[in-house]
DNA sequence: ACATAACCGAGACGGTACGTCCAGTCTTCCC
DNA sequence: GGGAAGACTGGACGTACCGTCTCGGTTATGT
């Protein structure tokens, strides 16, 4: 004698368009190219995006959630292939870190919304969670490879090897950050050899 | 009966308010404790001044040109004092640098501007020449230092010398930044020991 | 072979609620009482009355119809009891008439969709067919209750009583609005009594 | 030593446009002939006048007092010329009267105002103050003339004369607007003579 | 019994206007 | 000519409703 509410979703009433998502993010991603951060209105993206003012509203909270949204899906695309050595490994991620980061729609948006975060928690949540977390994956699975190489030696303790795990993320991305949009220069195949030699020259001083 | 242009500037007319400059940027500094940098107005930093948004206008060309200005002057706080070491020089002036980005209305700011920048050439410029590059002399004045003490060789060829620079310079203020507004954890002293020790390992095993 | 309509409707398929309506239209005035006219709102009824806007949609055509319906059934409270003369008469109907144009629901909404129905000609009609026809033949069933105690002759001619009686309608119904709505001063006995005294001695001069 | 605030107008900062206000009203009259009250909308009006929305909304405080002002003056375009006879001057200021509310801007704009002035205390004294009040005047300049001419006896005492005036002039307006917008039928010179022989009938009857 | 068809609630949808805020400019009088 | 005041055009904001639609599900009739 249950009350039948059998329904799949639980939820009643029209259920949200499917499509309407990526193509949200899409044309964010396309103004951002075109416009930059700051010349970017909800109303233009709603517009690119075949979708009303509403429909995006009702989804993301503002201009920095959605987009966060929209740029957190390119650093996915970050890999970490086996290139035969710790140092090629560095390398060739932190090539593939500065060329996201080259593209006009990351350039732009990354640091606008960080400074957004200064001021909002909620906002450094979502950040932290859909693009810094994501991406600190690859600093232990480089360095599980390196052990695994025999080139670093295991971890001597799990707290310790954390925190070097935070310093190496902070130092490799703030670096890459720093030279591309601060100091506004190429980070290229030389800047790349230098800066890795650097790092695990100082990694090993630092274990030894 | 001719006018008399004795005025040192030679220009006629009134000529601008002395005082005017210092007000707008110190209300520009308090605004952005207060609100931020995007809910930052022009209009509002006028009133703070008590002085018209003409006058503003007349003055800088924009919000981010103000704000640039406004905040430049706080980095004009760092130093180099000779603490006996390239170790301790370090540890000391990445923890003033620490300190002033740790500041509401730096926090707020220097990202947003930087983000700007990526869109803006004579914006880029404008931080470079305010702020960007008065930190990097610290590096070469360090660099100085510690080759007077022994502490580093010479330096073998001007060209490789200056990459250096740039190279530390990228990752010592791209790692405080990123620590500080991505990873939003504390610049501590543990940190600046571990990160200094890796720098200078780095450097060692490089120039080895 | 045919298909059977036994149906008393003849439709097929599930009937629409017959409590509905009942529950819209009184939803319909209570908004009107608190919200008024302009602020009222279709989706606001329809959670008043426990409903989904579909339904109320699928039963009246918009904001106007649905309010004209409302009202309309308040105007039904109107009736000529016999006072034992023709000013007894006009003096108590005039008086139910200006308490029923006291209300708030009817203050705010007649007015309203009388505007409204100056662009919307079936909006016209559904005014005249469900309020101001009802209220004309009270004048009629005045006249004809005055002419059977002899206080009036009987109509000279028929379309020469149409006229008249128009006339009549247009001049009270008149004056009472715009005593009430326009120069919103109370319809008290002392203006009736006046009132009722100048429409019959203009009636006796104009038939004399 | 008094500070010299000289100005003329006493006010500092720029002077609000002179033009712009006829400009807005002009544009308020044509867009509520073609499109009517409920589609008028602030922002079409705006464009219309050459003016920003804010201008707009700096000077009225909404759609219903900018209606009622750019509808007052076309009232006042009433006369009450010498007919030689007290029937002949109301049938003339009746016919005026009824010219006007036949304009589709007056037509579609009055009842609306009146319909909200119902909840807002002071807009209905807007409409009284813009409207209203100024067209009694007709009322008791042509008692007065009728005096003059011996038509009707001097006021016997002051209260009951402006109760009569009063009387009249809701008698006179409500008959015209319940005939033009309410009946939907034509003011024209038959209902008109119809009209004022029941007023001046009842007139006299009531003061004989 | 079971299909058919209109009903129902909920709520997302595209769209339009709202009234506010700010940018950056202009116009006035004053110093 | 600089300066304070404040009105100006223009444009985006985020919200509220409109009237439509799309769901899952209900309740009648008709075979």
């Amino acid at each position: 004698m249950q009350s039948r509410t059998s329904s799949p979703t639980g939820r009643p009433g029209r259920p949200r368009s499917a499509t309407a998502d990526e193509a949200i993010l899409e044309a964010t991603r396309e103004a951002l190219v075109e416009l930059g951060w700051s010349k970017l209105t909800l109303g233009d993206v709603a517009t690119r995006a075949g979708v009303a003012k509403t429909t995006l509203y009702r989804r993301w909270a503002g201009k920095n959630e959605l987009v966060v949204d929209a740029v957190a899906v390119l650093f996915d695309e970050l890999e970490l292939p086996d290139r035969g050595s710790l140092a090629a490994d560095i390398e060739g991620v932190v090539l593939q870190f500065a060329a996201i980061l080259d593209r006009p729609e990351t350039k732009t948006a990354l640091m606008a919304v960080v400074a957004e975060s200064t001021r909002d928690a909620p906002l450094r949540e979502r950040i932290r969670n859909s693009i810094v977390d994501r991406q600190k994956r690859l600093v232990l699975e480089g360095r599980a490879r390196a052990e695994r190489r025999g080139e670093l030696p295991a971890a001597p303790d799990p707290r310790s090897a954390a925190a070097t795990a935070d310093l190496i993320f902070d130092v490799a991305a703030g670096a890459v950050v720093h030279r591309t949009l601060v100091s506004a220069e190429p980070v290229d195949g030389e800047w790349v050899r230098r800066f890795t030699a650097l790092l695990l020259g100082g990694l090993a001083a630092a274990s030894g």
